[in-house]
DNA sequence: CTTGACTCCGTACCATGGTCCGGACCCTAT
DNA sequence: ATAGGGTCCGGACCATGGTACGGAGTCAAG
């Protein structure tokens, strides 16, 4: 029973460096039910062992990272995670195209709060007398 | 008795409304620090009476929300509320400036995220028996 | 075979930004 | 003058996404 192509070969730390994250947030994932916890290798070696980590952790980890970054709760991902391993086309599209939206949505609210920044910036740095406006500076974005 | 002149005219209720936050929304701003809470018009007129607020408190109010869409904390945005009473404009600037770094950095961030995303919808969504594979959808995200 | 670093695990704590509650008070219309 | 709705206020509670702590076990190097 030599598991060879599976290759779970690092420890906690090493799954956490592997994504940018903490040891802490890791097991965070864990309890969250994000990640699963590795059997320790106890009864399959000698005895009480150390659990260990492999790629597919370390992928599985910067999903989570990424569509964090996407914007999904936790709770979204964890039902991405499910799905991934259903066909579930459907549902997926749903999220995904939700998703999409929303970003669209806050990408440009982003841009008009810059571009209201960037007003600011500029009149607040201009010369030496004017205004310097904050409390109005995200008055009528546009026109 | 016609409180025509007068700014102070409305209650907390039509204040929030005017800024479109709760009731609580505002008091917990009251507590931060970020708006002030007006006198009772005690004194002035005879007995104990409610807090009123004008025009003034909703710009406030709204800004303070529009500060927060553009990324600041209410932390910040409290600074930013005081440095509009001075003229501290290289603070001012300094703040704006930080911000739009950041929401340049968070725009591209959203925007490749989205990409990732319509990727994965239109993998998921095309034909029937493709992959929809949720868990790679944000790897090499250009190239 | 000991030391130091790391792991494991549960529990507690944190920051941010609210939201809700309950009792007392005020205010207006009927 | 009384009912009903809004206000006031302090304090409790909430959701999200972690971060820290402490004690026990494990592991690799010297």
């Amino acid at each position: 029973m030599v598991r060879s192509q599976g290759l779970p070969q690092m420890t906690i730390a090493g799954l956490a460096r592997g994504a940018g994250v903490g040891v802490e947030t890791v097991r965070y994932y864990q309890r969250r039910g994000l990640l699963e916890t590795p059997e320790r290798p106890s009864s399959a070696g000698h005895g009480g062992s150390v659990r260990r980590y492999g790629v597919e952790d370390v992928r599985r980890l910067r999903f989570i990272r990424s569509a964090q970054a996407a914007g999904f709760t936790l709770a979204q991902i964890e039902e991405l995670l499910a799905l991934d391993a259903t066909d579930d086309r459907t549902r997926a599209r749903e999220l995904a195209s939700e998703r999409i939206a929303a970003l669209g949505a806050k990408i440009e609210e982003l841009e008009h709060a810059r571009a209201s920044l960037r007003r600011l910036a500029q009149q607040c740095g201009s010369g030496a007398a004017g205004p310097c406006p904050i409390l109005t500076s995200f008055e009528q974005p546009d026109n």
